[in-house]
DNA sequence: ATGGTAGCGCTGCTA
């Protein structure tokens, strides 16, 4: 079983790259983020013509997730439960049921700057996600929650922790969200099987800055434990960043044996 | 200290 998270940017600009990437790669499970567009004009046939269901949650060009699957996709759930109003009623996560995992796929706020009150929404948003993270248990049995976390967890997740210090991604406080939704008992898997070198997941499109490997890890895959037990392989294929045109993001991939 | 690029959609916002 194969696993795969991947903030494409927008969909309808790499429907080709990304229906292609998951067919090459045998992708199982695909969670994606920002889709930038509405449920109406999302290119689900592309998905489905190549063995994929696809379920979506976007309403503009603004953030959308979704999670294509060839194993099914069952009890679909769109954003948080309960009341949704601002800032947690953008479509920013999603869960599906896969081949017997619980997938989540998830699209934390950027939080723009630290002085920007969507600083302070990405915190709240954060702990709302841990809260609902709890609420179905999702650090127990089969499940894996995924996205594009907009957090580096720890400085050597982070290219040049001097220049990106008192920055968004880097702060403590968003830093010590990270950490209590992994003290749900979710695993960093890809953080436990390269310590020492971590893999960058996104590179700003600035020339030079991928070829530098100037990046971030800020695309994570929290795994349950009974998830992580069956983990084979952890990785991120950067050669879907070298595209002509590219995700500023690069798939970070989980490996399964169940 | 600044600006560099990309996507959306049409002017500037978001990242």
């Amino acid at each position: 079983m194969r696993i795969a998270t991947w903030n494409i940017n927008s969909i309808r600009t790499r429907v080709d790259q990304v229906v292609a990437w998951s067919t090459d790669r045998a992708a199982d499970v695909v969670l994606l983020q920002e889709t930038k567009c509405g449920d109406d004009d999302f290119p689900f046939d592309a998905f489905t013509e190549a063995g994929y269901d696809v379920v979506h949650y976007g309403v503009d060009h603004w953030n959308g997730v979704a999670i294509a699957s060839r194993v099914g996709i069952d009890d679909v759930q769109r954003g948080f439960s309960g009341s949704v109003s601002a800032p947690f009623d953008e479509p920013r996560l999603i869960a599906g049921t896969c081949g017997g995992i619980r997938c989540w796929s998830v699209y934390v706020p950027n939080g723009r700057a630290l002085d920007d009150p969507h600083y302070l929404d990405k915190l709240v948003w954060l702990e709302r996600l841990r809260g609902e993270l709890q609420q179905h248990r999702a650090a127990e049995g089969r499940s894996i929650v995924a996205g594009d976390v907009n957090v580096a967890p720890a400085d050597r997740d982070v290219y040049d922790p001097t220049r990106w210090r008192r920055r968004t991604h880097t702060s403590p406080p968003e830093r010590d969200a990270v950490c209590r939704l992994l003290e749900l008992g979710l695993i960093d898997h890809a953080r436990d099987h390269h310590p020492d070198t971590p893999e960058f997941t996104w590179w700003n499109y600035r020339p030079g800055q991928f070829d530098k490997d100037h990046g971030l890890r800020i695309d994570l895959a929290l795994c349950s434990s009974v998830v992580a037990n069956k983990a084979t392989g952890v990785w991120v294929d950067r050669t879907a960043r070298a595209h002509k045109r590219p995700s500023d993001h690069a798939p970070l991939v989980v490996d399964l044996v169940l």
